[in-house]
DNA sequence: ACAAATCTACGAATTTCTTCGTATCCTCGT
DNA sequence: ACGAGGATACGAAGAAATTCGTAGATTTGT
């Protein structure tokens, strides 16, 4: 199976970091926006790959091309984290998260957010 | 710099895999252990090209050598974190934290182990 | 001693990712 | 109307990752 299950590449992230943080775009303020780092056609190249995996959304009603993310940031996180996971952690979330907090330091509002949702969680554990 | 900085391919990182779950092994116990996916030399060549990549250490003294990983799967683990959250989360390990937990079911031993460390950084804070 | 088994080295084919040049087409300003 | 600018499509080269066959050396079992 595994029809389009792949997670996006390095420089497919990138991009997609940019239509998530500009919203949708055109090729040009995409490779713009990225600097002066890669040339104006590898980004439409990449854009035109991606649309075709199904990555992106391509709006050709106008003749310079509108592109979105296909799929919401937080979707596309999840699937990371999620593959991630199962490569390096024995598909266990929770290793995860451990060596997460250990690696990076996360802010005290960070902390506190994650908190809150272990605090909600164990919640519904007790209603259960 | 950044002389052998990169991340673990995936085909690397099933290796090494292995090599954490067994400890120093020889091509054959590795390429036992992943199953028939793989032919023998395909495992023997990664670990040639995994040498020379430095990571893994290779013992030569037998004529059958052992590999055994150069890097702990721990400190790994934190490198690949600490990548995916600057590839795809600005580099906040917080929001990847998140995102973790909402990705996947933790283990109840692992959502408590989760807010032990939480309530020591806790501890810390208020110490200082 | 010899054949079979086992091992490493190495080249090479394949696939995927990334990059960019060139061709071509359309639109707009004058 | 026409040239400049800007847009897409496409081919192809280059780099990286993956796979495996074959050759040759060494050990082992009989």
């Amino acid at each position: 199976m595994t029809p389009a299950r792949r997670r996006p590449t390095d420089a497919e992230l990138a991009i997609l970091r940019v239509l998530w943080a500009r919203g949708p775009s055109t090729v040009r303020e995409v490779a713009e926006e990225m600097g002066r780092e890669s040339a104006y056609t590898t980004v439409l190249k990449l854009l035109q790959i991606m649309t075709d995996k199904g990555l992106v959304r391509r709006d050709e009603s106008a003749r310079t091309h509108v592109y979105r993310a296909a799929r919401s940031e937080r979707f596309t996180q999840r699937q990371l984290v999620r593959d991630l996971a199962d490569r390096a952690f024995g598909g266990s979330a929770g290793r995860l998260v451990m060596q997460a907090l250990a690696a990076k330091p996360a802010s005290p509002e960070e902390l506190a957010e994650i908190r809150e949702w272990l605090a909600e969680q164990e919640g519904k554990r007790e209603g259960a």
